[in-house]
DNA sequence: AGTTGTATTGAAGTTCACTTTAAGGGTTAT
DNA sequence: ATAACCCTTAAAGTGAACTTCAATACAACT
């Protein structure tokens, strides 16, 4: 059990933007305490950490929304959330890829840089 | 030698978008025709394509502006944006170790989806 | 008891990176 | 020559994702 403090420096998020997901439906409404703060369980650990992941790899605010609420409908929804954590799956692989592509060319500009400034 | 048009479609970016990075001081001016249409050059070619490495790696508009006003000045600038692709080298290194990681996390959600789709 | 720190809410504001608009001129195909 | 399509500019507008604000309440420490 952790509060949204202990939460938001976890992930690196700040606890208004913890709130904020929960309010657009990024996340499930958290358990309160008796005097309404968050508690946040293990299983909203997991599933912030999936947020992040979906979000970092760029599936929009809205997007994940849809994931959220297809969890809510409960199992009927599993062959749909397959497929999005599918072509997620793909998407991930294709900006591996690409940053390696980019990783080369920053490489190849560094070598070019460190010639030169050995010429000198 | 290419027209806008040519190089948008080149790195799928809007003839706007091109016009507003050179406004905005990410590109040098590109060389104009007669009739005061823009003609892109190998170098402004390669240039483009380490502007998008650049800013599809996370750096803001005012970073990659900075790093050609730095090319602009000339020779005495080659440590600073040596310094540069450095970091922005390890901060591509940091994006695939962590892409990595998410690809983990949503292979194992993927395996776990099928195993429940398996048991129906 | 009072200060400091953390929490709550809804609404308004900010930032970034484009994108669209408006108003016009040049180019190409039929 | 007349569409259809390309280009030019400056300025205003947009959408996404937060972020800040204002007002308030509780919690922990000395």
């Amino acid at each position: 059990m952790y509060t949204i403090k202990e939460v938001s420096e976890k992930f690196n998020l700040a606890s208004h933007t913890l709130r904020y997901y929960e309010k657009e439906g990024l996340l499930p409404p958290v358990h309160r305490m008796d005097n309404g703060r968050r508690v946040y369980s293990e299983t909203d650990i997991q599933r912030i950490q999936m947020l992040c992941c979906m979000r970092d790899s760029g599936l929009s605010i809205e997007a994940i929304k849809h994931y959220n609420e297809l969890i809510l409908l409960g199992d009927d929804t599993v062959p749909e959330r397959r497929e999005i954590i599918s072509r997620q799956k793909e998407t991930v692989q294709q900006h591996i890829a690409e940053y390696q592509k980019y990783l080369d060319l920053l490489s190849q500009k560094l070598n070019y840089y460190d010639a030169f400034l050995a010429e000198k």
